[in-house]
DNA sequence: TCTGGGGTCCTGGTCCAA
DNA sequence: TCTGTTGGACCAGGACCC
């Protein structure tokens, strides 16, 4: 069973009526960019709708359950969506839409509880034991949620309630969509054991297919099983780990502060390319990209990674680490461009490439190596310039002459 | 069937210093 | 001085998640 399959339950469902114990909810909401794309096309509910790229090569972002139901689903190639939902409208997506909804759940959530970890724009797992006497049972917090998702965003979703995190995600997963389902302590075993393997997290295709070789098909199989087979077999950290979750284990607590461990940037080309010109300039766009953000957050970085995949989708990635953290798209550029150049690529033709920094700083902590012929301003003080401009006037404002497009004619 | 773009984490190998 | 060990940093790649 895949993990898209996970949303049409396979056992009876334990909806305990018991909710002590349970303070972790995870709340997701339900086909979230389908169910805001159709708040601007209210003539499209109730019918198949795939949000997507309309050409080129894209992929499923979201469809609804009506297009669900003809074996649509996320990240399926958007032809092959085509030809199993013919009729199915397409809409385009709008990131600053879903954004604006995402930005209203959250500070839903963080007026009910100050522990609120977001895992992405459509859920987050909340911490509400501190809310309970102001608000009352998890179960009865868990309703509140859903009722005000639906009266001030117009959308729905599904909250899961359980004393751990891997239980409330799995728990919101199976009650979707426009569900609730409570898992008390004393059910979980009960719960777990019969889901497939591929309900863990961090089980996958291929560690779902490792683990049918050694004949575990479900997660009570899992918990039968000597931990140290599992570590002998996908190693000591995954091994530990499936064996905890198989028994519901999981200590991991709610973070409201995150931080980033990476920043990056990739583009698939509309159709292979062989030109190295063509992909050093796409290098250049996403090292412009990349800098960027790492300047708007705050963040300097100390390892430059390079991404690219060939048209038969293998992939390769390089790295380097830099003397000095850095923010200065010129400075990722070069490190990126050198990785390039040491592929010594002939005419391979190359489908993706992408640009990834890593090793993040807070820029103002940051010991900053001063060069001995650097003077005056440098290019950092020209590229936040420039990001100034383009807080003011729009993103493309100014850009390196490299990246200008070629006048017609 | 033909696979986006944003990430995180783990593993195993290499290198280097103590 | 040589050898072996250990641990940390770095690197490449893979798997996974949303």
């Amino acid at each position: 069973m895949t993990r898209a399959q996970l949303h049409r339950p396979q056992v009876p469902q334990p909806v305990g009526a018991d909710d002590r114990g349970c303070p972790i909810l995870h709340v997701d909401m339900d086909a979230f960019y389908a169910s805001v794309s159709l708040l601007e096309h209210p003539d499209l509910v109730g019918q198949p709708v795939i949000v997507g790229g309309a050409a080129g090569r894209g992929v499923v972002l979201s469809a609804t359950y009506e297009a669900r139901a003809l074996g649509v689903h996320s990240a399926m190639p958007m032809s092959r969506a085509r030809r199993l939902a013919p009729h199915a409208h397409v809409v385009a997506p709008d990131f600053r839409r879903y954004s604006e909804a995402s930005a209203g759940v959250m500070a839903l959530f963080s007026s009910l509880t100050p522990l609120v970890e977001p895992l992405s724009l459509d859920e987050a797992f909340l911490d509400v034991r501190g809310a309970q006497r102001r608000l009352g049972s998890p179960r009865a917090i868990a309703r509140l949620i859903r009722d005000r998702v639906h009266d001030e965003q117009g959308i729905t979703c599904s909250v899961g309630v359980a004393a751990t995190k891997f239980v409330a995600k799995l728990a919101s997963t199976l009650s979707k969509p426009d569900g609730l389902l409570v898992v008390p302590p004393d059910r979980v075993v009960e719960f777990l054991h019969p889901l497939p393997v591929s309900a863990l997290w961090g089980v996958g295709d291929k560690t779902a297919e490792q683990l049918t070789r050694l004949g575990l098909r479900t997660v009570g199989d899992i918990a039968a099983t000597p931990p140290r087979t599992l570590a002998r077999v996908l190693g000591d950290a995954t091994g530990r780990q499936l064996a905890d979750l198989a028994w519901g284990r999981d200590p991991r607590r709610v973070v409201s502060t995150a931080t980033d461990r990476s920043i990056g940037a990739e583009e698939t080309f509309a159709s292979d390319v062989d030109d190295a010109a063509v992909v050093t300039r796409e290098l250049l766009r996403l090292s412009e990209k990349v800098a960027a953000r790492m300047r708007a957050r705050g963040y300097v970085g100390r390892t430059v990674s390079l991404k690219v995949r060939f048209a038969d989708f293998t992939t390769l990635t390089r790295s380097r680490t830099l003397a000095d953290p850095t923010d200065v798209a010129r400075e990722v550029y070069a490190a990126a461009r050198r990785l390039y150049d040491g592929l010594h690529l002939q005419r391979a033709r190359v489908r993706l490439v992408g640009v990834r920094m890593s090793g993040l700083r807070d820029e103002e902590t940051a010991p900053r190596q001063l060069l001995l012929d650097e003077e005056g301003p440098g290019w950092r003080d020209a590229e936040q310039a420039v990001d100034r401009l383009a807080a003011r006037f729009g993103a493309h404002i100014v850009r390196p002459a490299r990246l200008l497009d070629p006048p017609d004619g």
